[in-house]
DNA sequence: AACAATACCTTGACAGACGAGGTATCTCAT
DNA sequence: ATGAGATACCTCGTCTGTCAAGGTATTGTT
């Protein structure tokens, strides 16, 4: 990915959150997603995408369960919660503020 | 301050490189016109400052002197050479490129 | 003399990202 | 049937950036 991972640090979570937003899906196809999305330019890095999952779960943002695939290896699907529902809507309100620090920072400096 | 430090990691370096652009300045001065700039939502904790003019001053994006201050306690200035320059627009860049990716992911997603 | 403000610094801990390794199933070509 | 490759999951240990908590020294004010 050309996006260094320290530039996206911190936003793991919120992208996870932001795609169960539109309903439950397991963690292949996730990044399945994003890399047809961003071209091929950006994925999650699998021990990263995991323990995503891990802290979501102990958050209680997301939950999770077996499902049967019909010919295909076994696959976890994950469910956003009503209080990850909350918390992801607060975290795109966080990143248009960081978006606007930064801009503020960075692209505005002179 | 408002914004979360995980969602600024990462940038600390270029904000501090994107004001030396403007000349050379000292790390106090650095975080009083950040919370002027952000109206005092903003500015870098001393550690995290401090290790970063070390970080880079050993890259070599930077270097320090240390400057006299009539009445006052000794200051470190530090200045931005032309790697740190060819750096920091850099980072500049790819700043611009983690907010469209941002944005498609968090902002777009329905 | 005591305090706040300016200005610098170090140490140790913590948390998130990830490289490197692993398991198991199914499909397809040889 | 055997091997390769894709799908799909997982864990462990390491690295790096941030920061809380502590410190030093100087000057100006009360």
């Amino acid at each position: 990915m050309s996006v260094s991972s320290d530039l996206i640090r911190g936003h793991i979570d919120t992208i996870i959150m932001a795609r169960l937003l539109k309903g439950d899906t397991y963690g292949y196809e996730i990044n399945k997603e994003l890399r047809l999305r961003t071209n091929g330019t950006f994925e999650i890095k699998e021990a990263t995408l995991y323990s995503a999952f891990r802290r979501l779960e102990t958050s209680e943002y997301i939950t999770s369960y077996w499902g049967a695939n019909e010919g295909g290896a076994l696959r976890r699907y994950y469910h956003l919660t009503n209080i990850g529902r909350a918390e992801c809507k607060k975290r795109l309100k966080e990143w248009l503020e960081t978006r606007s620090l930064l801009d503020l920072l960075l692209t505005t400096e002179e």
